[in-house]
DNA sequence: CAACTAAATGACTGTTGGGTCATTTAAGTG
DNA sequence: CACTTAAATGACCCAACAGTCATTTAGTTG
């Protein structure tokens, strides 16, 4: 992950992968068909496990849907503003075009699975009248966009910082702006 | 651009770029150093012409600090929805290890110029007793943010959709939302 | 310790593709 | 048309690197 991170997939080269684990390129051979099942293997390396225990979490849930949402924002907030593990989806974003099958793979296993997770909560907040009608495929959307934004940011212009940028505060931000624009009440 | 936003820097071949250009590939060699000096020239055609120009206009804007940030999210959107060169900064985020100094480039020449003239608005509308006193670096990310999805999302994931995707609604959704959740009314 | 098996190594090979340059083609000039 | 200059070409060269495999090293068993 840290070399194919650093200079992508094509600039990536197999005796880079082999020092980078400390044994020969020939070795990695005996693990791996090519470079390509390397970069597969890696990028298969799976969230869907986290995913389905929130999925299987938010069902149970008792309280509002706004203290959901709030909830799953603010976990995949952190998540996007602190872990190492975002240079996975960056990567991925970058290599894109050479390996569709990953992207339909990433696709259907986390995007559509996550988009959907957080439409089920919106529209439970709008049958329940907490929300107001509004698509719930847009606003899903929109309540992860940001986070989206956290991880570019993060992974390709946070070395020009000056000052080091406040994500949480971003986050906290975000939640504020988007339930009181969602919510029927004058105020969230 | 189509070569190199087809399949990336590394795997693009000269030979490529030459055939769809209709010239011979040595011929490409008396304009550009070499590959890297083609690409950056590509990359480096700017839309600080097109920022500029907002910029402008927006001193010299009269309406409410409301009017103007629809007017803003709009226009970026509509770009962002239907323009063929959204391939150009997908095709920068995908190589941004390879660039560092284009990163350097287009974050103060496109990102923190846009960034600015979006805080400078919702400054105005906080100042106006408009918005809400929020801190306007974040708000002005979130402005943003569901543009950069939806760069990645036509760059990326929608060639896997069913039917095409509302880009549209989600612009106007995003509107509704956000205005409402920066506003001090109980209303936007 | 001898005999055997499994794992790891890295020198080597073949291919790919960036970059060069001798040659050809086209344009300009008196 | 003869001659000069500029532009374009693509066969060729060579460095880089993915992938191979004969050899070495480490581990296991009786």
């Amino acid at each position: 992950m840290a070399c194919f991170s650093k200079k992508g997939f094509a600039a990536t080269r197999m005796e880079d992968i082999a020092r980078s684990a400390k044994i020969a390129k020939g070795t990695v051979y005996l693990y791996f068909e090519n470079k390509e099942a390397v970069f597969k293997a890696l990028a298969r390396s799976s969230a869907g496990a986290r995913l389905q225990a929130i999925q299987e979490h938010i069902a149970q849930h008792k309280g509002s849907a706004a203290d959901l949402l709030r909830l799953m924002i603010s976990n995949i907030g952190e998540f996007a503003s602190t872990s190492e593990s975002v240079i996975l989806p960056r990567l991925l974003l970058a290599e894109a075009g050479n390996f569709p099958d990953l992207v339909k793979f990433w696709r259907q296993e986390l995007i559509d699975r996550g988009l959907g997770i957080l439409q089920s909560i919106i529209r439970r907040g709008i049958e329940s009248g907490e929300f107001r009608d509004l698509p719930p495929e847009h606003v899903a959307r929109l309540c992860f966009a940001p986070m989206l934004l956290i991880v570019i940011w993060r992974t390709t212009f946070a070395k020009f910082d000056k000052a080091p940028y406040d994500y949480e505060g971003l986050i906290e931000t975000h939640l504020q702006v988007l339930l009181r624009g969602i919510s029927v009440g004058g105020d969230a």
